[in-house]
DNA sequence: CCGCATCCAAAACGATACTG
DNA sequence: CAGTATCGTTTTGGATGCGG
Protein backbone atom coordinates (compact mmCIF):
# COMPACT_ATOMS: atom_id res chain seq x y z
CA UNK A 1 0.00 0.00 0.00
CA UNK A 2 2.67 2.48 1.06
CA UNK A 3 4.74 1.25 -1.82
CA UNK A 4 1.93 2.07 -4.21
CA UNK A 5 1.84 5.62 -2.84
CA UNK A 6 5.60 5.94 -3.21
CA UNK A 7 5.34 4.76 -6.78
CA UNK A 8 3.29 7.82 -7.61
CA UNK A 9 5.74 10.04 -5.81
CA UNK A 10 8.60 8.31 -7.55
CA UNK A 11 7.19 9.17 -10.94
CA UNK A 12 9.34 11.87 -12.45
CA UNK A 13 6.51 13.66 -14.20
CA UNK A 14 4.24 13.63 -11.17
CA UNK A 15 6.92 15.33 -9.11
CA UNK A 16 7.50 17.95 -11.77
CA UNK A 17 3.81 18.68 -12.17
CA UNK A 18 3.14 18.91 -8.44
CA UNK A 19 6.08 21.28 -8.00
CA UNK A 20 4.89 23.44 -10.86
CA UNK A 21 1.33 23.58 -9.53
CA UNK A 22 2.85 24.73 -6.25
CA UNK A 23 3.40 28.05 -7.99
CA UNK A 24 -0.12 28.67 -9.19
CA UNK A 25 -3.07 27.00 -10.93
CA UNK A 26 -2.62 26.38 -14.62
CA UNK A 27 -4.45 25.30 -17.76
CA UNK A 28 -3.52 22.20 -19.67
CA UNK A 29 -1.35 23.76 -22.34
CA UNK A 30 0.27 26.14 -19.90
CA UNK A 31 1.42 23.12 -17.91
CA UNK A 32 2.54 21.45 -21.08
CA UNK A 33 4.85 24.33 -21.86
CA UNK A 34 6.08 24.77 -18.30
CA UNK A 35 7.08 21.22 -17.47
CA UNK A 36 8.51 20.63 -20.90
CA UNK A 37 9.48 18.43 -22.53
CA UNK A 38 6.50 16.41 -21.38
CA UNK A 39 4.29 15.03 -24.11
CA UNK A 40 0.55 15.52 -24.25
CA UNK A 41 0.00 11.87 -23.58
CA UNK A 42 2.17 11.81 -20.46
CA UNK A 43 0.74 15.04 -19.08
CA UNK A 44 -2.74 13.73 -19.54
CA UNK A 45 -1.92 10.44 -17.86
CA UNK A 46 -0.01 12.16 -15.05
CA UNK A 47 -2.85 14.55 -14.30
CA UNK A 48 -5.38 11.76 -14.23
CA UNK A 49 -3.23 9.82 -11.79
CA UNK A 50 -2.80 12.82 -9.52
CA UNK A 51 -6.50 13.57 -9.67
CA UNK A 52 -7.26 9.97 -8.81
CA UNK A 53 -5.13 10.23 -5.69
CA UNK A 54 -6.85 13.46 -4.69
CA UNK A 55 -3.69 15.51 -5.04
CA UNK A 56 -4.87 17.72 -7.88
CA UNK A 57 -8.29 19.18 -8.66
CA UNK A 58 -9.61 19.58 -12.17
CA UNK A 59 -12.10 22.35 -12.91
CA UNK A 60 -13.87 22.49 -16.26
CA UNK A 61 -15.29 25.83 -17.41
CA UNK A 62 -18.09 25.18 -19.94
CA UNK A 63 -17.06 27.99 -22.22
CA UNK A 64 -16.08 28.04 -25.83
CA UNK A 65 -13.32 27.31 -26.37
CA UNK A 66 -13.25 25.01 -23.33
CA UNK A 67 -11.04 25.88 -20.43
CA UNK A 68 -9.75 23.49 -17.77
CA UNK A 69 -7.88 24.58 -14.67
CA UNK A 70 -5.65 22.35 -12.59
CA UNK A 71 -4.71 23.13 -9.00
CA UNK A 72 -3.20 21.45 -5.97
CA UNK A 73 -5.65 20.23 -3.33
CA UNK A 74 -4.88 20.53 0.37
CA UNK A 75 -3.44 17.05 0.29
CA UNK A 76 -1.38 17.98 -2.74
CA UNK A 77 0.06 20.96 -0.89
CA UNK A 78 1.01 18.74 2.07
CA UNK A 79 2.92 16.54 -0.35
CA UNK A 80 4.58 19.57 -1.85
CA UNK A 81 6.23 20.36 1.48
CA UNK A 82 7.90 16.96 1.63
CA UNK A 83 8.80 17.12 -2.03
CA UNK A 84 10.58 20.42 -1.58
CA UNK A 85 12.73 18.85 1.14
CA UNK A 86 13.63 16.12 -1.27
CA UNK A 87 14.39 18.56 -4.06
CA UNK A 88 16.49 20.52 -1.58
CA UNK A 89 18.51 17.44 -0.75
CA UNK A 90 18.97 16.69 -4.44
CA UNK A 91 20.12 20.21 -5.16
CA UNK A 92 22.49 20.25 -2.18
CA UNK A 93 24.14 16.99 -3.21
CA UNK A 94 23.92 17.24 -6.98
CA UNK A 95 27.48 18.36 -7.44
CA UNK A 96 29.19 15.77 -5.24
CA UNK A 97 27.02 13.03 -6.72
CA UNK A 98 28.13 14.16 -10.14
CA UNK A 99 31.76 13.78 -9.04
CA UNK A 100 31.10 10.33 -7.59
CA UNK A 101 29.54 9.21 -10.83
CA UNK A 102 32.42 10.50 -12.93
CA UNK A 103 34.95 8.86 -10.64
CA UNK A 104 33.08 5.57 -10.63
CA UNK A 105 32.77 5.52 -14.41
CA UNK A 106 36.46 6.29 -14.66
CA UNK A 107 37.45 3.27 -12.59
CA UNK A 108 35.71 0.78 -14.76
CA UNK A 109 36.72 2.23 -18.07
CA UNK B 1 21.10 17.42 -13.16
CA UNK B 2 18.73 17.62 -10.20
CA UNK B 3 16.28 15.61 -12.21
CA UNK B 4 18.86 12.87 -12.68
CA UNK B 5 19.36 12.73 -8.91
CA UNK B 6 15.62 12.54 -8.35
CA UNK B 7 15.41 9.69 -10.81
CA UNK B 8 17.54 7.58 -8.54
CA UNK B 9 15.44 8.53 -5.56
CA UNK B 10 12.33 7.80 -7.56
CA UNK B 11 13.42 4.27 -8.20
CA UNK B 12 11.33 1.96 -6.09
CA UNK B 13 14.08 -0.56 -5.42
CA UNK B 14 16.66 2.07 -4.53
CA UNK B 15 14.35 3.48 -1.90
CA UNK B 16 13.67 0.05 -0.45
CA UNK B 17 17.35 -0.86 -0.33
CA UNK B 18 18.44 2.42 1.25
CA UNK B 19 15.74 2.09 3.91
CA UNK B 20 16.77 -1.47 4.65
CA UNK B 21 20.45 -0.54 4.89
CA UNK B 22 19.37 2.10 7.38
CA UNK B 23 18.87 -0.77 9.82
CA UNK B 24 22.29 -2.36 9.53
CA UNK B 25 24.90 -3.49 7.04
CA UNK B 26 24.01 -6.59 5.07
CA UNK B 27 25.40 -9.16 2.69
CA UNK B 28 24.06 -9.62 -0.82
CA UNK B 29 21.75 -12.52 -0.17
CA UNK B 30 20.56 -11.11 3.12
CA UNK B 31 19.42 -8.02 1.27
CA UNK B 32 17.86 -10.20 -1.38
CA UNK B 33 15.68 -11.90 1.23
CA UNK B 34 14.87 -8.71 3.13
CA UNK B 35 13.73 -6.49 0.29
CA UNK B 36 11.88 -9.29 -1.42
CA UNK B 37 10.57 -9.85 -3.95
CA UNK B 38 13.52 -8.20 -5.68
CA UNK B 39 15.32 -10.33 -8.23
CA UNK B 40 19.06 -10.96 -8.23
CA UNK B 41 19.40 -8.92 -11.38
CA UNK B 42 17.59 -5.90 -9.99
CA UNK B 43 19.39 -5.99 -6.66
CA UNK B 44 22.70 -6.15 -8.43
CA UNK B 45 21.82 -3.23 -10.69
CA UNK B 46 20.36 -1.20 -7.83
CA UNK B 47 23.42 -1.65 -5.65
CA UNK B 48 25.75 -0.66 -8.45
CA UNK B 49 23.72 2.49 -9.04
CA UNK B 50 23.75 3.42 -5.37
CA UNK B 51 27.46 2.75 -5.14
CA UNK B 52 28.05 4.88 -8.20
CA UNK B 53 26.30 7.80 -6.53
CA UNK B 54 28.34 7.32 -3.37
CA UNK B 55 25.31 6.41 -1.28
CA UNK B 56 26.35 2.86 -0.48
CA UNK B 57 29.75 1.32 0.19
CA UNK B 58 30.75 -2.13 -0.97
CA UNK B 59 33.34 -4.09 1.03
CA UNK B 60 34.77 -7.34 -0.32
CA UNK B 61 36.30 -9.81 2.13
CA UNK B 62 38.72 -12.09 0.26
CA UNK B 63 37.63 -15.24 2.07
CA UNK B 64 36.22 -18.48 0.87
CA UNK B 65 33.32 -18.47 0.33
CA UNK B 66 33.46 -14.81 -0.69
CA UNK B 67 31.70 -12.28 1.48
CA UNK B 68 30.58 -8.80 0.44
CA UNK B 69 29.09 -6.28 2.84
CA UNK B 70 26.94 -3.34 1.85
CA UNK B 71 26.45 -0.30 4.07
CA UNK B 72 25.17 3.25 3.84
CA UNK B 73 27.78 5.98 3.49
CA UNK B 74 27.42 9.31 5.27
CA UNK B 75 25.75 10.70 2.20
CA UNK B 76 23.45 7.71 2.12
CA UNK B 77 22.45 8.34 5.70
CA UNK B 78 21.65 11.97 4.92
CA UNK B 79 19.34 10.76 2.18
CA UNK B 80 17.74 8.31 4.55
CA UNK B 81 16.53 11.16 6.73
CA UNK B 82 14.65 12.77 3.86
CA UNK B 83 13.38 9.40 2.69
CA UNK B 84 11.91 8.65 6.06
CA UNK B 85 9.95 11.91 5.93
CA UNK B 86 8.60 10.85 2.59
CA UNK B 87 7.71 7.41 3.83
CA UNK B 88 6.05 9.05 6.82
CA UNK B 89 3.91 11.17 4.54
CA UNK B 90 2.99 8.13 2.47
CA UNK B 91 2.02 6.19 5.54
CA UNK B 92 0.00 9.04 6.99
CA UNK B 93 -1.96 9.52 3.77
CA UNK B 94 -2.14 5.95 2.53
CA UNK B 95 -5.65 5.35 3.77
CA UNK B 96 -7.27 8.51 2.43
CA UNK B 97 -5.50 8.06 -0.89
CA UNK B 98 -6.89 4.56 -1.04
CA UNK B 99 -10.38 5.99 -0.57
CA UNK B 100 -9.83 8.62 -3.24
CA UNK B 101 -8.70 5.96 -5.69
CA UNK B 102 -11.68 3.74 -4.99
CA UNK B 103 -14.07 6.67 -5.33
CA UNK B 104 -12.46 7.82 -8.57
CA UNK B 105 -12.56 4.36 -10.09
CA UNK B 106 -16.19 4.09 -9.06
CA UNK B 107 -17.18 7.24 -10.93
CA UNK B 108 -15.84 6.08 -14.23
CA UNK B 109 -17.09 2.53 -14.07
C1' DC C 1 -8.22 24.51 -26.61
C1' DC C 2 -8.48 20.03 -24.43
C1' DG C 3 -7.49 15.39 -24.61
C1' DC C 4 -8.39 10.47 -26.09
C1' DA C 5 -7.06 6.47 -29.36
C1' DT C 6 -3.87 4.09 -32.19
C1' DC C 7 0.43 2.48 -33.64
C1' DC C 8 5.14 1.62 -32.98
C1' DA C 9 9.97 1.79 -30.99
C1' DA C 10 12.67 1.40 -26.88
C1' DA C 11 13.55 0.18 -22.41
C1' DA C 12 12.54 -2.32 -17.98
C1' DC C 13 11.89 -6.48 -15.87
C1' DG C 14 11.69 -11.59 -14.67
C1' DA C 15 13.30 -16.33 -15.23
C1' DT C 16 16.88 -19.15 -16.03
C1' DA C 17 21.42 -20.83 -16.65
C1' DC C 18 26.16 -20.31 -15.82
C1' DT C 19 31.04 -18.60 -13.72
C1' DG C 20 34.78 -17.42 -10.10
C1' DC D 1 28.20 -16.92 -1.91
C1' DA D 2 28.10 -13.26 -5.18
C1' DG D 3 27.36 -12.09 -9.16
C1' DT D 4 27.08 -11.92 -14.99
C1' DA D 5 24.79 -13.33 -19.55
C1' DT D 6 21.12 -14.26 -22.37
C1' DC D 7 16.38 -14.50 -23.75
C1' DG D 8 11.55 -13.51 -23.96
C1' DT D 9 7.86 -10.72 -22.14
C1' DT D 10 5.71 -6.70 -20.38
C1' DT D 11 5.69 -1.68 -19.79
C1' DT D 12 6.63 2.68 -21.06
C1' DG D 13 6.93 6.55 -23.92
C1' DG D 14 6.81 9.28 -28.27
C1' DA D 15 4.40 10.59 -32.74
C1' DT D 16 0.37 11.29 -35.02
C1' DG D 17 -4.39 11.88 -36.14
C1' DC D 18 -9.20 12.60 -34.69
C1' DG D 19 -13.29 14.40 -31.85
C1' DG D 20 -15.71 17.44 -28.32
Amino acid sequence: MIRSVLERVGDKWSVAVVCQLGESTYRFNELRRLVSPITQRMLSATLRGLERDGLVSRTVHPTSPPRVDYALTGRGRSLLVVLRDLAGWAEAHAEEIGSSRAEFDQREA
